[in-house]
DNA sequence: TTGGGCTGATCAAACGGTTTCGGAATTTTG
DNA sequence: CAAAATTCCGAAACCGTTTGATCAGCCCAA
């Protein structure tokens, strides 16, 4: 005998001797179905291994419970990170996560015939993948619901859930000031994302409210070894400068090793603050004070959004940002004691 | 008109004047088609955005183009980071990829379930999560081949794909042994891991065939707070040690950091040396020497078993090792050139 | 004229579930 | 005891594909 693959509802049916409605309302629950029956059908099923084929059911009931998590090639571990973070919660959500990834250089148009092809519940996409207009709108017209990481779109269709960046970057700045910076230079991420220029605009508008401005862009692309680079190339002639806030942490990282390398000390000589909260920067080689993302709501929100019961009208687009926590260690100078 | 969703074959079919059919016989390329039709469809098709539904053709030809990815919530950022990477290669591969989560105190089997619902192609399974004999199983008897890296099963059906730690161990013991370290300790990881053991195994044969042992076993238990906290206890009483062998790049950062603190230089007073090839270890405040997974080789390696064509007869379990690869950095005293 | 071999398309039956509708058996009610 | 209500279950249609069987033409040989 030769028992392959998962039995069907139709041998479990058979084996019950009842009809295989039976067996699927028995396990579903329906108050139809008289207990003892749906005992009896409980334990075959589980006797034999049964599990109901998630295809054919999405297939009849025309909706599916998998979710697209769409990310990118990229160098910043903060999604990495999120990434298991992401699946726990779509399981305590009911539904599976489908992986598309796509190349750096791509767009989102590359996997949407893929995640079209699976008739996906919805689409969370983190920033730091591509997303055209046409690629949107084309999930649109597939209804697969998109909801877009730290990013923006203005189709009227796709939600998007942001860290409050300018928000945060706010009481980064002002904490700087606080602890007596005055000189700061601020390490800059990619032009045209929103991330980098939310940021940017929190810590100048603090700036300003001081009469300051900053003493000098950097541009660190967010690439650590970018980072790295330039700010050891400014740090190299020794210019006057208090502070450095880096618009990531791996930038930050980046920065407080290139400081390390040129004998500047970190907090004493120059305080070097990021923003996003990665694990290495908690370690005692940085002990980064930075603002972290409020990861575990950002993505809770997002999967909802993406798994929005289907109300038949177009469900309005959402934008929900949600702040994120100074989070205060040892790279940065402290405001002296109240 | 409110269109909805993706179209299905049946309008294409009306679209066209032709039967659904020859709709997905166009599609497929079969040759019974005539050419001109064939044009016609699939122009058709491209006009309103027609995408086949995978589940309903995975449902009749009983055979799924998903597989398994099956991850643990942990820290080591090895698999975070190898996580686009095997998306990528998926894709390539003609593959979807469906993570699954498991809790730290969890065991496969509670994906098992999730998993046989959507008939999986194949499965993969890191490390880092409990595979207990039965999950393993219960996989079998739902027809769910299934990989497990860096790890070994028995059951003979199950396959393994693992770096050949112990040969790593061994190149690294012998870099170090050149060295001229001869008072060596180990930082070592989770008891009852393969990679624990056979690292270790490697290490201890290469000392032993100099007619060295280890000065002292620290138990990091792969956590960096761990690693970090042992070794800094460890150094605080100034021991007589040449080399710490960390058994995972992980830890070997929470050694250096360790040391760091300690005011012990590294390399000078102390070599560190790690094995995985993690992103961090890379950077300048470690820039650690250690011997890096071929992680792309064994994803790949790992596709191809979980997603091999179905023969009929039970494809037997294979277990493939792929050497990793020395990366000298500056975290070890180098041999004197020769 | 009959028949055989192609070509190019259609029909219908699966696949494994869900759901609507209806029906038999049993119980309650008049 | 008949009628009505209730309980429990089965038959069948359906979801969107694939595929084996069939079939209508057409060309050509016998």
């Amino acid at each position: 005998m030769k028992r392959q693959g998962t039995p069907s509802a139709t041998l479990i049916s058979e084996l019950a001797g009842v009809s295989k409605s039976t067996v699927s309302r028995a396990l579903a629950g329906n108050p139809s179905i008289s207990e003892a029956t749906r005992k009896r059908i409980l334990k075959i099923a589980a006797e034999v291994g049964y599990e109901p084929n998630a295809m054919a059911s999405s297939l009849v009931t025309m909706k599916s419970g998998v979710l697209g998590f769409v990310i990118a090639s990229m160098e910043n571990p903060f999604y990495q990170e999120h990434i298991e973070r992401i699946a726990r919660l779509s399981a305590e959500a009911g539904h599976q996560l489908m992986l598309f990834q796509v190349s750096a250089t791509g767009d989102l148009l590359d996997v949407v015939p893929a995640m079209a092809r699976y008739r996906l519940r919805g689409a969370i996409v983190i920033a730091s993948v591509n997303s055209s207009d046409k690629a949107l709108e084309q999930c649109h017209r597939h209804g697969i619901p998109v909801v877009l990481i730290n990013r923006l779109a203005n189709d009227g269709h796709t939600s998007s859930v942001l860290c409050n960046n300018e928000a945060g970057a706010r009481v980064m700045a002002r904490y700087l000031i606080e602890g007596g910076h005055r000189r700061i230079a601020v390490l800059s991420g990619r032009e045209g994302s929103i991330v980098n220029r939310d940021r940017l605009i929190g810590l100048r508008a603090v700036l300003a409210e001081h009469g300051l401005t900053e003493v000098a862009e950097l541009k660190g692309e967010f690439i650590f070894d970018k980072a790295y680079q330039v700010t050891r190339d400014y740090l190299k002639a020794r210019p006057d400068v208090d502070a450095i806030f880096a618009v990531s942490d791996l930038m930050a990282c980046g920065a407080m090793d290139a400081a390390r390398d040129e004998g500047i000390r970190v907090p004493q000589d120059l305080s070097i603050v990021g923003f996003d909260g990665i694990r290495p920067a908690s370690w005692p080689a940085y002990r980064l004070t930075t603002v972290e993302q409020p990861a575990e709501e950002m993505l809770k929100r997002a999967i909802e959004l993406a798994a929005r019961p289907d109300t038949g009208d177009v469900p309005s687009a959402e934008v929900v940002y949600i702040n994120g926590r100074l989070k205060i260690r040892a790279s940065a100078r402290k405001p002296a004691a109240s």
